[in-house]
DNA sequence: AAATTTGGTTTATATTATAAACTTGTTTAT
DNA sequence: ATAAACAAGTTTATAATATAAACCAAATTT
């Protein structure tokens, strides 16, 4: 009756992150923290997770000399994004 | 952009059974554990949860000789589950 | 050239979820 | 009648998670 949801994007951080890269092509470190709110410290240890994950992909570089990290959603994280949404949507709804 | 999530209800069991409970004049202990698949132990620590932030009530009582656990959703928790059902769609459609 | 800002990472701490062990009482079998 | 098994939970311990605080290196500003 309820599916079990996906640990990994059953974080108020983490899924935020998956909403934006799954509708955009990609985001920088700096434009997630601001959008999420997010302390770096803890932006920096969800990204990991979700790279470690295979959802993500983070490629570092230079944006003039300042360093920059682009982050990316893979096939993978797409397909386990809208597998949670589907699987959040029991949740919501069982009371129908 | 992203709400803030009732940290109360994004949790996988007590969401389960505020789902539960939300489409339900009450239910029981055993009812609920046999619907969520949750050990008593867990079920039993989330609810006093629950009952502490008023989100539902527990009346304890007898069925037969067989101690018996009913819960019922408060009309605060009605609201905190609409308002978390409310927000959580912000990060599920972001991608739009 | 000192101070500040940018863009992070690492480490420590607080919170949470979960499981294991225990309790109390009831049935069922011997 | 008594022991064994079961029901319905609770309490306590452990593992996992989230979050914040502290730190670092390089670049920019004053």
């Amino acid at each position: 009756m309820f599916p079990k949801l996906d640990p990994l994007l059953h974080s108020e951080l983490r899924l935020a992150v998956m909403s934006i890269l799954a509708g955009v092509d990609e985001a920088d470190f700096t434009y997630l923290k601001k959008q999420t709110g997010a302390t770096s410290g803890n932006l920096s240890v969800q990204i990991d997770k979700l790279t470690a994950a295979g959802y993500i992909t983070v490629e570092k570089g230079f944006k003039g000399k300042m360093p920059r990290t682009t982050c990316r959603i893979t096939e993978a994280g797409q397909g386990a994004f809208s597998q949670y949404v589907e699987a959040l949507k029991e949740y919501l709804s069982a009371s129908k």
